[in-house]
DNA sequence: CGTTGAACCTGTTTGC
DNA sequence: TGCAAACAGGTTCAAC
């Protein structure tokens, strides 16, 4: 479900709402969602939540406990969630980690994840680097126009897949990818080494424009999505392929939507995005 | 090294 | 109505 701009919603909210809090309790109710750091689990008893941040699609909460930092990294899957829990409290199921604080931020922190692809890790500062270092390529949102033309150059494949490869890039997943090819005017089949400079450049521009639009409007909840305050994102308002099959192309080309399946759906308009 | 596709899970929707 | 298949926002790992 969350892709670059729902995490960094999720991030917003959890640095208004929790940072400063004490950790009283932090509960994994089924040990396999932890992949890594199960020995550091008692560590983050009574220590302080001083930082939350997103990188690509994971959440990274740093806590302190006597001049010592510790990581609690979470990956969302495709139905990951983090929310506070409220007294119209949703049913206990699924829900993988709780998180109990203190202190003027005292909160409830519940991580649910009904498919459970989306794990948590526990890291020591050595581990957390190691771990960005060879899952991550540059960042999305920030990535450069120089560097993101060098990647889109050195892509034999399709640029659909290397929208969603994390390892080259990160961040972006199938919404967003459909979305920013279509309002780019690129084929999702088109081979990233043939892409014209100026196709680069625009792709690049509409990629870093439809992200952040996607976070000013809180992300898109099309089933599962909401932050951790419980509201719902509406950025799927401002859809335009993304589910859309069918329906006549935004740009007004009289052409319809077309859906195929690969290995995840696309979603483009025929007539109005080229291979080139 | 880069790319592809099946596998991993549960829940909901679609189609016969 | 009932059941099975298809599909869902993601990552991993083996194979090419």
């Amino acid at each position: 479900m969350p892709e670059l701009p729902e995490v960094e919603v999720v991030v917003q909210h959890l640095n208004t709402h929790i940072l400063g809090g004490t950790i009283q309790t932090l509960t994994i109710h089924r040990s396999d969602i932890v992949r890594t750091g199960h020995d550091l689990i008692p560590w983050f008893h009574k220590a302080k939540v001083t930082h939350v941040r997103r990188i690509g699609k994971c959440v990274i909460m740093s806590c302190q406990r006597s001049q010592k930092t510790r990581y609690l990294l979470s990956e969302l899957g495709m139905t990951g969630l983090w929310f506070f829990k409220t007294n119209l409290s949703t049913s206990p199921q699924h829900i993988h980690c709780q998180i109990t604080l203190s202190g003027a931020k005292a909160r409830e922190l519940h991580y649910w994840n009904p498919r459970r692809f989306g794990r948590l890790w526990l890291f020591e500062t050595a581990g957390l680097e190691a771990f960005i270092q060879r899952r991550f390529g540059p960042d999305a949102l920030t990535i450069s126009l120089e560097e993101f033309c060098d990647l889109v150059q050195s892509t034999r494949g399709q640029l659909k897949s290397f929208l969603l490869n994390q390892h080259r890039m990160a961040g972006i997943g199938n919404i967003y990818a459909n979305e920013i090819l279509f309002r780019a005017n690129v084929h999702p089949d088109a081979q990233g080494h043939k892409l014209r400079r100026t196709s680069c450049l625009r792709l690049h521009q509409t990629m870093q424009k439809v992200l952040r639009e996607g976070i000013e409007s809180g992300g898109s909840s099309i089933r599962d999505f909401r932050a951790p305050d419980g509201s719902q994102g509406h950025f799927q308002k401002a859809h335009q392929v993304y589910q859309k099959d069918g329906m006549p192309c935004p740009h007004g080309c009289s052409t319809l939507i077309t859906r195929f399946q690969k290995e995840r759906s696309s979603f483009f308009c025929p007539s109005c995005q080229k291979k080139r």
